[in-house]
RNA sequence: GUGGGUGUAGUUCAGCGGUUAGAGCGCCAGGUUGUGGCCCUGGAAAUCGUGGGUUCAAAUCCCAUCACUCACCCCA
């Protein structure tokens, strides 16, 4: 028991660490084109941060948060998102007052959600996204949603499936409540259970719903799209030329609402077009009113997360397997605790010269050094034993060809650091 | 929170009422007294998830519990 991890999260051993660290450089060197700068907030904020920011009614607010109270008396929630408290940091800080807009990244960015995990949804995930705020033209949409599928391409994804919809700004979102539930009144009690719930809290979700009976109910009701106003249909007519002109494919969900409350205009989400059941890889919007609710200045707002193990799960389902590369490029064999003082004085110049190495700290036999030198993929071996010293020289294998070669102590670090 | 499946060496699994619970892979050692991959030999390694019950006898049947897993809800 002590010894096995809490439900729904995982360890990145060794081996697969490296798999990790290449779509997070990708992201990094993305972002750095873009001009946007990577921010680090807390995994943990006041709970009263997420239940204004993410929204009361939200079912991660209200049944995923992990939520405690500390030693002070402060109600602290583990974060179940990350822009809230991107949100609050940039207003912590005033970054209102730089010059804006302010474009922001995140990598390995550790989300705790209490929920039952399943295959590509876990208690703490991980997640790299953007968050833009000042910028209210659609091309801040479209290049954050371009700078998404970029992502996922340089990770070696291909048949990618876009879904974009907009569900309008406040005003439209009143009137579309209302056309929404005269709609649906006359049906309420044939639709499910939560549903019955969502048509007073939160009505816009019942077009989500999985439920197939509630999903031929909804068939017809009039989507957020029929009701935008029109600043928010010419946003959205402006996004879909710039996804256009980026030539990237798209198509309009109207379906697409976000379970999150202050998404405005803008939703996307993005699927693996190969499984049906495969979750969104990522989800993103835009959020013109989230700074102002947090008491904050008029400040629009742009952004999305991506899984990193969904990205992960994604690329293993695909078959992209990036080869693992050795982690040494040669080891030193020593037989004794001369030879093995002798190899670990090399192993350190080797070092200094940019060559991975490393000395047996075992004390094993010769045919268990050569073995595991084999197993870990070195390509050189270097012998060190009673006749290399008393000879004065070190002995220079190379594992796939045989040849051993005796060279003088400088011969072979020269020979080693100039590959 | 709701529902299904599965828990046996490090790992993948076999055994499904009857001696001392097995195999492949992995690990360690030897065959080669200083040389890896292939081969051969040997070894270490399992409170059969846990607790209770049925039985002369339980890894095997029953109940409970925990864990893992898949699906729903929701989300990355």
């Amino acid at each position: 028991m002590i010894t096995q991890r809490p439900k729904g999260t995982q360890d990145i051993l060794p081996g697969e660490s490296a798999r990790w660290q290449r779509i997070e450089r990708s992201m990094r060197e993305i972002c750095a084109l873009g001009g946007y700068r990577e921010i680090r907030t807390p995994v943990f904020e006041h709970t009263e941060l997420f239940q204004r920011g993410v929204g009361d009614t939200t079912d991660v607010v209200q049944k995923e948060m992990y939520t405690f109270t500390d030693k002070g008396g402060r109600s602290i929630t583990l974060k179940p998102e990350g822009t809230a408290g991107v949100a609050r940091a940039f207003l912590e800080a005033h970054l209102e007052a730089e010059p804006l807009p302010c474009k922001m990244y995140y990598v390995f960015s550790p989300h705790m959600r209490y929920e039952k995990p399943q295959a590509g949804r876990w208690r703490e995930h991980h997640q790299l996204g953007i968050e833009v705020f000042g910028a209210k033209d659609a091309s801040c949409d479209a290049e954050g949603i371009k700078l998404a599928m970029d992502q996922l391409q340089a990770c070696g994804l291909t048949k990618l499936r876009l879904e974009i919809n907009s569900i309008g700004c406040p005003a439209c979102r009143a009137e579309y409540t209302e056309r929404l539930k005269a709609f649906l009144s006359p049906k309420l009690d044939k639709l499910c259970k939560t549903c019955c719930d969502r048509f007073e809290r939160n009505p816009m979700r019942i077009l989500d719903c999985k439920d197939p009976g509630d999903r031929a109910l909804v068939q017809d009701a009039p989507a957020p799209l029929d009701c935008l106003c029109g600043d928010c249909r010419e946003h959205f007519e402006a996004l879909q030329r710039y996804l256009t002109a980026l030539s990237i494919p798209y198509t309009v969900n109207p379906r697409t609402v976000r379970g999150l409350d202050y998404y405005t205009r803008t939703v996307f989400e993005v699927f693996l077009d190969i499984e049906e059941d495969f979750p969104a890889l990522t989800g993103g919007g835009r959020y013109d009113g989230l700074l102002a609710s947090l008491d904050g200045p008029d400040v629009p707002g742009f952004g999305f997360g991506m899984g990193e193990e969904r990205l992960l799960l994604a690329l293993d389902k695909m078959g992209i397997v990036e080869p693992e590369s050795p982690v040494y490029d040669a080891l030193i064999v020593t037989l004794g605790d001369e030879a093995r003082t002798y190899g670990l004085v090399l192993a350190d110049a080797l070092r200094r010269r940019g060559v991975r190495c490393d000395i047996d700290h075992a004390a094993r036999s010769m045919k268990a050094q050569m073995k595991y030198a084999s197993k870990t993929g070195a390509e050189k071996v270097i012998i060190i034993a009673g006749d290399e010293l008393s000879k004065g020289v070190v002995k220079l294998r190379d594992m796939n060809t045989k040849e051993e070669l005796e060279l003088s102590r400088e011969q072979l670090i020269k020979q080693l650091s100039k590959e």
